[in-house]
RNA sequence: GGGUCUGUAGCUCAGCUGGUUAGAGCGCACCCCUGAUAAGGGUGAGGUCGAUGGUCCGAGUCCAUUCAGACCCA
């Protein structure tokens, strides 16, 4: 027997099957990266239409995590889809740099500044350590395949930005933004420093409870709110608190709107009426060890809004305020209100314009003209505040609990709540506000619920308190008054000289500078260098003014797209449009795209205690950075991204369709070279210009997607091209032409054309995702081309079929449907073990006239696209007893065994086989592929 | 407790302004092929749409309540 095999055109590739990605990205990346392919991409780009995506800077601290990637390979696959789209996409990532957790850090290694290392020394040792957790980061972030300049990220500690960022600040308070107020924190007595969050741990710690009266100003009133004018004795409503001390600071009494409050009768031990939230009346009536009572009336907390009751030891009337954080879990359902010693009072008090003075002083101790308690330490006064009341007769309950108590977590000892001077940037002075919620009108919001949840949170927000009594920070570079607090008339210009020094030597410019050497010499005992720093909020908030206006490759253009997790719409979309409407009076994007964060197979958050984790590092070192990528592309971003073990599979398994869709591509193309053998599309097999036109469609599809930001909706185009149309309908019916048919003959070329333009597009759709896996398929694609696929653009090769052409795409549809039809018969057949393979099958179609025309417009080619040995087409009205119905009406087929015999070079059953001399195993079409002219095929 | 969201087959996603037996791909089961072979092809089985209660002739699609979860606040 001859062996035929070498006579055929079977595919071939050294494009490998399985990716090997975990080896074979790092690899690519450094070719990558030594050849500047950033650079390369730049330089294609020069002069285009630009697309800024500006980046949020991480911050400099830990390892990456899953949520980290997501976000990355986001605006990598936006930056190459806009790249691919002809738009110059620039990408500078950048880091958030200073701020109390790297502070934290450094604390650990060379304790606290001021101690054993100088403020100096520590702010170099911060800087150090964030440089260190940059390295780290970037590394990862490379390894996503993410491209950037990653030789010039921005920085918020480059000299240039910090100087950048003193500008910022002094062009907000130009613009009047910029108040001093005063706002209570954690205080360190021990310290004499207020702590941040992170500095304070909670300890169960004894305290003293007290329930104190606040005699109504005006009992009539009150009375008038319960809509009732009953009972007797002095009416009172009653506070309950935990800090006596306290109660020299306090400015009112908070009440819930929505609870009911009961006007109450106490008849002994002496005739009284009090005020006490419905649901803890009981309990707290038996505090006072009353038993003989009744309740005269009831109403809610709304209606007793702005009534008066003295204060139980000074001269001073407080007004009922309502909040939401007065619960019913204890007390008496009525807050003592001390803006000055809590931040729910505060806040609450900063809405109904409440003083927030503050009676204590930084070594803990209350001020000297403070009535009652000057020069006494805090907690030791809380023994004076109780003896007071009751010598006033106020108090009606005093007892003792155990709670947690945030104390210090340094000196261990009991922290207080404490009102200091502050800078904040205020919302209404100057219309922020206003002017925000206008500005976020004119932004586009993705998804658009964006929109709600920011309006929300600038409608309610306070104002901005931006600064901080920390090291590592940019300095709040003002000189001030230091009676009045004034800031110096010529701040404006003070500003941009500590900037310039800023710009030379870094932050620390400012704490070595000299007073003397920018003040004139009258005014250097008025006027006092401002010790704090900026919230690092306002570093990152900023960067449309210190990076998106400075760099030259933005050209002085503003950011297109901010693209974040959805937990910065009150973190960075909130800071940046707060700052740059104060700064430009308008907001730094136009686009805004949140994504969800991930989340588990149950849907839980990862935490470490639960164990459900997932780390990036593992994914890449297991599956490669493109799996990664695909899961990230093919997750609705706008809810909650859930990760496990199978979400990742199918993942892998999708890469892999893709990957051996491109390979079958990449191999069947062997031997074409588009520059002799292209064969125009008007003179195509019918079939390849089909498949030409269902590529043009997919990519219509597909590009239109993109420009959604739905890359979920790519990905299921990209799997159902490879695996619908590709895979199970024309890849599958052109294996028989491709290996069989004459190597040059127009049969093939034509064929390969069609698979060469649509890998051409192929290799395009899925380049801004499976980034590394496109420009591997990218060097093993014929034809001239650039060097790397990020260079290029769209392929444009591709062409639609007009609706009138004989074989267009409804044609198709129809063949497919009945060639769906003929494989459940076939299925049948094979089941019944009268086939195995569909060449071992000869097929009757009985077809209704309509059918019929179509399928005779194929003529002897049915076989072809049905992967039949014979096939016979006959009226409906013929058909046998044997014939069996399709699940579609007008459709019958026999299906039965070939009686001829298998050519062993095509695998077609052929009554020629074995009739041929000199060719005995094979048929005559087989013959004149290899011997003749070459078989013509002008439909499949 | 408040604000903004999410919940359709094992997995990822479609289901427009409410209207016939809720779709696709993957996975799975079974079969075929062995000239895409740690591949490829075929057939098929899987959801009553988180739950409950309404509105309507009719609801996955509107309303209310509720459960679970996420983010941000308190």
């Amino acid at each position: 027997m001859t062996d035929y095999k070498n006579t055929l055109n079977l595919p071939d590739t050294p494009f490998p099957m399985r990716g090997n990605l975990a080896k074979r990205e790092p690899e690519m990346l450094d070719a990558w990266y030594q050849d500047d392919l950033y650079g390369q991409i730049r330089e294609a780009r020069r002069g285009r239409k630009s697309f800024i995506l500006h980046d949020g800077p991480p911050y400099a601290n830990g390892n990456i995590h899953l949520g980290h990637s997501v976000n990355k390979i986001l605006k990598d696959i936006i930056i190459k889809f806009k790249t691919l789209s002809g738009f110059d996409a620039p990408y500078i990532p950048g880091w958030d740099c200073h701020g109390l957790p790297i502070e934290l850090k450094v604390e650990e290694k060379v304790g606290k500044p001021g101690q054993k290392v100088s403020a100096s020394e520590f702010r170099e040792e911060c800087r150090k350590y964030a440089r260190s957790q940059i390295s780290a980061q970037m590394a990862d972030f490379k390894r996503l395949g993410v491209l950037g300049d990653w030789d010039n990220p921005y920085l918020t500690m480059n000299f240039e930005t910090e100087a950048n960022i003193i500008r910022a600040f002094g062009k907000v308070a130009e613009n009047g933004h910029l108040v001093k107020g005063f706002k209570p924190v954690h205080w360190c007595i021990d310290c004499r420093s207020a702590l941040a969050e992170a500095e304070v741990e909670y300890k169960d710690l004894s305290s003293y409870a007290i329930d104190v009266r606040f005699p109504a100003s005006d009992a009539g009133a009150v009375l008038a709110a319960f809509g009732t004018d009953r009972g007797e004795g002095q009416l009172s409503s009653v506070i309950w608190t935990t800090t006596p001390w306290t109660l020299p600071a306090n400015q009112a009494i908070c009440l819930n709107k929505d609870f009911t409050y009961q006007l109450i009768q106490v008849n002994a031990p002496e005739k009284e009426r009090l005020v006490l939230a419905a649901s803890l009346a009981e309990t707290a009536l038996a505090r006072y060890g009353v038993k003989d009572y009744e309740v005269l009336a009831e109403t809610k907390g709304e209606k007793l809004e702005h009534l008066k009751f003295r204060h139980p030891f000074l001269n001073r009337e407080v007004p009922v305020i309502l909040g939401a954080h007065v619960t019913d879990d204890s007390g008496t359902g009525a807050v003592h209100t001390a803006p000055a010693h809590g931040l729910d009072d505060y806040m609450v008090g900063s809405r109904y314009g409440l003083p927030v003075d503050c009676p204590v002083g930084p070594d803990g101790r209350f001020l000297p003209d403070v009535e009652f308690f000057a020069g006494l330490n805090v907690f030791d006064a809380n023994k004076n505040v109780i003896e007071l009341l009751k010598e006033k007769n106020v108090l009606l309950a005093l007892n003792k609990i155990d709670h947690s108590y945030p104390c210090c977590w340094r000196h261990k000892s009991p922290v207080i709540f404490r009102a200091t001077p502050q800078w904040f940037i205020s919302m209404d002075d100057h219309g922020l506000r206003q002017k925000s919620l206008e500005e976020i009108q004119q932004v586009k919001w993705v998804p658009s619920w964006g929109q709600n949840r920011i309006e929300a949170m600038v409608k309610n927000r306070p104002d901005w308190c931006i600064s901080r009594q920390r090291t590592w920070g940019v300095p709040i570079a003002l000189f001030v008054d230091k009676d009045t607090s004034q800031l110096h008339p010529r701040t404006k210009e003070l500003i941009e000289e500590v900037a310039k020094r800023v710009e030379k030597s870094g932050i620390q410019a400012w704490w070595d500078l000299d007073p003397a050497e920018v003040l004139a010499p009258e005014e250097r005992e008025r006027y006092v260098k401002v010790g704090d720093t900026l919230d690092v909020w306002f570093d990152s908030g900023s960067t449309s003014f210190t990076v998106v206006d400075k760099r030259s490759e933005y050209n002085g253009q503003s950011a297109d797209m901010y693209l974040e997790g959805s937990d910065q719409h009150r973190g960075w979309f909130m800071s940046s449009l707060m700052l740059s409407t104060a700064i430009k009076n308008e907001a730094p994007y136009r686009t805004v795209l949140t994504h969800g964060f991930t989340v588990d197979a149950q849907g839980r958050k990862m935490s470490k205690s639960i164990g459900n984790v997932v780390s990036p590092q593992e994914v890449i070192a297991k599956m490669g950075a493109d799996v990664l990528r695909l899961w990230v592309a093919s997750t609705d971003y706008t809810g909650d991204m859930t990760v496990s073990d199978e979400i990742f599979k199918r993942s892998a398994d999708a890469y892999r369709r893709i990957r051996n869709t491109t390979r079958f591509l990449l191999a069947n193309l062997n031997g074409f070279d588009p520059d002799k053998n292209l064969v125009p599309l008007e003179e195509m097999v019918a079939l390849d210009r089909w498949a030409v036109a269902c590529a043009f469609e997919f990519q219509k599809e597909i590009i239109k997607a993109y420009d959604s930001f739905d890359f979920h909706t790519v990905v299921q185009k990209i799997m159902e091209f490879c695996s619908v149309e590709m895979g199970s309908f024309y890849l599958d019916i052109i294996k028989d032409r491709q290996y069989t048919a004459k190597a040059d003959s127009l049969a093939r070329r034509s064929c390969q054309s069609a698979l060469y333009h649509i890998a051409e597009a192929l290799v395009r759709w899925f380049a801004p995702v499976l980034s590394f896996t496109a420009q591997e398929t990218w060097s093993f694609m014929p034809g001239r081309r650039t060097k790397y696929v990020f260079t290029s653009e769209w392929y444009d090769g591709l062409a639609p079929l007009s609706s009138d052409a004989v074989f267009n795409d409804s044609f198709w549809h129809e063949v497919k449907q009945v060639r769906d039809e003929v494989y459940k018969k076939l299925e049948e057949a094979r089941n019944d073990r009268v086939i195995g393979s569909p060449l071992e099958a000869d097929v009757v179609i009985y077809a209704d006239e309509a059918r019929k025309g179509i399928l005779d417009r194929l003529e002897n080619e049915l076989i072809y696209v049905l992967i039949v040995s014979h096939c016979d087409v006959r009226p409906l009205t013929e058909k046998t007893a044997a014939a069996k119905d399709a699940d579609i009406s007008g459709l019958a087929f026999e299906v039965r065994h070939s009686s001829a015999q298998k050519c062993t070079r095509c695998w077609h059953y052929e009554d020629s086989v074995g009739t041929i001399a000199g060719h005995e195993d094979v048929c005559t079409r087989c013959v004149t592929n290899i011997d003749g002219t070459g078989e013509i095929r002008k439909f499949a």
